[in-house]
DNA sequence: CGTCTGCTTGAATCGCACC
DNA sequence: GGGTGCGATTCAAGCAGAC
C-alpha cells in the first residue's frame, strides 16, 4: 500500500489504508463552483438561516464531509491535516473541519501569498490562497522552523528614524519600549502563517501542465513542519502528484489517490524522475534583484515613475512620455563622475529609442557639458545641491562632503 | 447626523441614517467566541449538518445578520462594505455576507499581514487578519491604485508593445525597420489583496469585546479605494474611532457608532485633534499620519535636516546653519498658494530668527515675487516641476494636473 | 443572453550576445 | 572562453467582442 499512487475515489480507496497510520494528510479537493448561484429570495429580507447555505451546497458538503471523516480516522494521534481551499468554499470547508476535528484543534490559517500576472479585473488583484491546518489532537507533531531574516530586516532599518541627541550627535531613534532593533545576527524568527512562495512560473521546468499544480517547496514546507523521516503522508486528491514527489524527496512514505487515470500516470512519472526548479528568486531572494538604492529613488519623490531594477543605465522611467518615446531617468551615484553617468544613460537611450532623458546630478564637482545636452539629456541638480548653491557655498558648506 | 460619533446599539442608531446615502461601511464587529465549544456529539460520527453550526452560533449569527441587513440598505448602489473578521468567526461572517449581499458581489478577501514578535506558541506564528470586501452591486466605485513592478520585471516589458505572431506566440512588436514599438504609458501593477502593513503594537490579549486599534494607514487605504471626497463613511462598531479619524483626514464625511460611552468619548477626542493624538500613536508604531509630511520631506532626500512635526510654518530645519541662524524649510502643500506658503514661512522665520529659508515650490500656477526674496526666502522648484519645464510643457503636459 | 475565442497583461525563467 | 547583463519567451486570469 505504501509509496503508491492509486486511481479511484478516495472514499473507497482510503478503506484500504490502516487506521491511525498516517502522520500528515494534505488535500486540495475539487471545488464544483456554481457560477450561477441564484438566491430564491431576491429581496434578501428573509431571516438568515444556515439551512439555506446547507441547501445550496448540500451535495458538496456531504461529499467532502464523508471523506474528511474517514481521513480523521486514518490519522495518528499526533497527526495533522492541511486543506487547500478555494475562496468560494472557505466557509463550507471551515465548518466541516470544525465539525470533524473540533474548533480546539484548529491550528492555523496559512496564507500562501505570491506575485502573479495582472489582468484588467476591477478591484484588487487576487494573489493568495488559503490553507487550513488542523491537528487530530493537542499533542500534534510540530517541528518549529526558523526563517532566515528576510527583506523585512532591511525594511525595518529603513523605517528606523535617525535623529539627533542633545549633543547634536546622530543616533538611531528607539521607541518608548527602547527596543534594540535587530542589532546582532539572530537565528531567525519562527515561521509565521503568511508564506511568500513564488507561484509556479510559466517557464519553470517543474511545470507539468496540470491546472492546479502547486510548487514543490510549498509541500516540502508542510511536510517538514509536521512529519519526520519515514512517516506516512497521504494526498487523497493528488492531481499531478506534487505531494508525493515532495514526500519522496524528503524521505517520507506516501500514498496518493486520484480519480483520473491520467493524473495517476503523470504522478508516477514525476515520482520516478522528480524535477525541482532551482529558482533564482528563491535561492537569492527578492532583494538580490534590487540594485537601485532607495536613496536614489527617493530623489524622484513626487514624480510619477516606474522604478527599473535590472538595468545598469536607468533608475526609472517616467510614466508620461515625450513625443511618444520614453523618458528615462538616472540619478548620479556616489563616486560616479557626471560624465560616466551620462554615457551610461546615453547608451540606454539609444537602445530604448528615448529622445529625452533626465540625469539628476548629486555631486557638484563637475559641470555638465554641451555634449550631454546634444544627446537629449537634461541635467538637473538635486534639491540639496540647489539649496547649497543658493545659500552661498562659503558659509554654508561647513560639512566636509 | 453627519461627522458625529454616536453612543448606542448600531441596530437602533442606524435607523437614523438615510437609506442609500453611505458610500463605504467598515466594521470590526465584536466576536463573542465561546472558548468552550462543546459539541453535543462527542464521537463526531453523525452526518454533518449545517444545523449544528447554526444552533451552536445561533445567537451570534442572528445578532450580526440583523445588523448587516440594515447596513446593506444604508449603502448607495455603488457602495462597498469591508468586514474585519476574527479567525474564529470567518465561516459565519462569510455565510452572512453571501446571504445578504450575494456571492456575486464578493470582491476580495483582503489579507492584512504584519510581522509580530515571536512567542512560544507551538505551531505557526499568527501574523495576519482577514477583511472581507463586498460591494452592493456590480457598479461599485473603485479607484484603482497602482504599485511598483516586481524586481524581476525587465525594462522591455514596461517599455515595449507586444503582439502575437502567426503561431500565436507572444513577441515584441516591431516596425518595418525592426525597431521596437514603444508601448506608451504604463501605470504599474494594480494593488493586490495581500497588504503588508506594520502593526507594531502587539495585540493585547485576545479580543474581549473591545475592538483593537487599527493602523490609520489600513483605514486610509480602504477609504481611498472605494470613496471620493465628501462621500459618507460609516463605522457601526467604531471603537477608538480610527475609521472616523482616517475619514476626516481624507476629507470624507463620517458617522461612528459604538455601544461604549468611553469609546465614543475617546473617538471624539481623537477626531477633534487628530494631529496631537496621532503623534502619541507614533511612539508605538509609525502610522500613516506621517504620510503627508513624509511625502513632503522626501523631496529633501540627501539633505541633513530635522523634521518638524507640529508647526504650521515649517516642515524641517537644516542641520547646517546660515550665518549662525537656522535655515527653515517649507514644502508648498497641495491646494496651497505659493504666497500663502511664503507668508507662513516668513512668520516662522521671524519667531525663529532665521535669516535665510527655503521654500520648495510644487505647483507652477504662481511665480515667486520680489517680496518673497526680500524676506530671505529662496524659492526652489521641486524636481517634478523642473522636469516638466525642461521637457517643454506643450508636449509633456498631457496630464491635467 | 449564453458561449466561445482572442487579447492584454506581469512574473520569472531561459539563453543569447557581449565583454 | 567564462561570466553576466538583459532581451526573449511562456503561461493563465479575466475581460471584450464576436456570434
Amino acid at each position: 500500500m505504501i509509496n503508491k499512487v492509486i486511481a479511484g475515489d478516495c472514499l473507497e480507496k482510503m478503506k484500504l489504508i490502516e487506521k491511525s497510520s498516517v502522520s500528515l494528510i494534505y488535500l486540495d479537493p475539487p471545488f464544483f463552483t456554481k457560477k450561477k448561484h441564484v438566491l430564491s429570495n431576491k429581496e434578501r429580507t428573509k431571516v438568515f438561516s444556515f439551512d439555506d447555505l446547507w441547501e445550496n451546497n448540500k451535495g458538496y458538503a456531504e461529499f467532502l464531509n464523508a471523506r474528511i471523516e474517514v481521513m480523521r480516522d486514518l490519522l495518528k494521534e499526533d497527526g495533522s491535516i492541511f486543506v487547500h481551499c478555494d475562496k468560494s468554499a472557505q466557509h463550507i470547508v471551515r465548518a466541516i473541519l470544525d465539525n470533524v476535528f473540533g474548533v480546539e484543534n484548529f491550528q492555523s490559517e496559512i496564507i500562501w501569498s505570491y506575485k502573479r500576472w495582472s489582468n484588467s479585473k476591477k478591484g484588487l488583484l487576487p494573489s493568495h490562497q488559503n490553507i487550513y491546518f488542523y491537528s487530530k489532537s493537542k499533542n500534534f507533531k510540530f517541528n518549529t522552523v526558523y526563517t532566515a531574516y528576510s527583506e523585512t530586516t532591511n525594511v525595518d532599518q529603513i523605517l528606523q528614524r535617525r535623529t539627533r541627541d542633545k549633543h547634536n550627535k546622530s543616533i538611531y531613534d528607539t521607541n518608548e519600549v527602547g527596543e534594540a532593533k535587530y542589532s546582532g545576527q539572530k537565528k531567525g524568527v519562527p515561521l509565521n502563517d503568511v508564506w511568500d512562495i513564488p507561484y509556479l512560473n510559466p517557464k519553470a521546468k517543474e511545470r507539468v501542465g496540470y491546472p492546479t499544480q502547486k510548487p514543490l517547496i510549498l509541500l516540502e514546507r508542510i511536510i517538514q513542519l509536521t512529519t519526520n523521516e519515514n512517516d506516512l503522508v497521504l494526498d487523497p486528491f493528488c492531481g499531478s502528484g506534487t505531494t508525493c514527489v515532495a514526500a519522496k524527496l524528503l524521505n517520507r512514505n506516501f500514498i496518493g489517490i486520484d480519480q483520473s487515470i491520467e493524473a495517476v500516470q503523470l504522478s508516477q512519472t514525476r515520482i520516478a524522475n522528480p524535477v525541482k526548479t532551482e529558482s533564482n528568486l528563491l535561492k537569492k531572494g527578492r532583494s538580490s534583484y534590487v540594485n537601485k538604492d532607495k536613496e536614489a529613488l527617493s530623489l524622484l519623490s513626487g514624480l510619477e515613475y516606474n522604478a527599473v531594477q535590472r538595468n545598469k543605465g536607468i533608475d526609472a522611467i517616467l510614466v508620461n512620455s515625450f513625443r511618444d518615446s520614453p523618458v528615462l531617468v538616472r540619478v548620479q551615484k556616489p563616486n560616479e563622475l557626471l560624465s560616466e553617468a551620462a554615457s551610461l544613460l546615453a547608451k540606454a537611450m539609444e537602445s530604448k529609442k528615448s529622445k529625452k532623458s533626465i540625469l539628476i546630478q548629486t555631486n557638484h564637482d563637475e559641470q555638465p557639458n554641451e555634449v550631454i545636452a546634444l544627446k537629449g539629456i537634461v541635467v538637473l541638480k538635486s534639491l540639496p545641491l540647489q539649496i547649497e548653491s543658493s545659500l552661498g557655498s562659503e558659509e554654508y558648506l561647513k560639512k566636509v562632503s
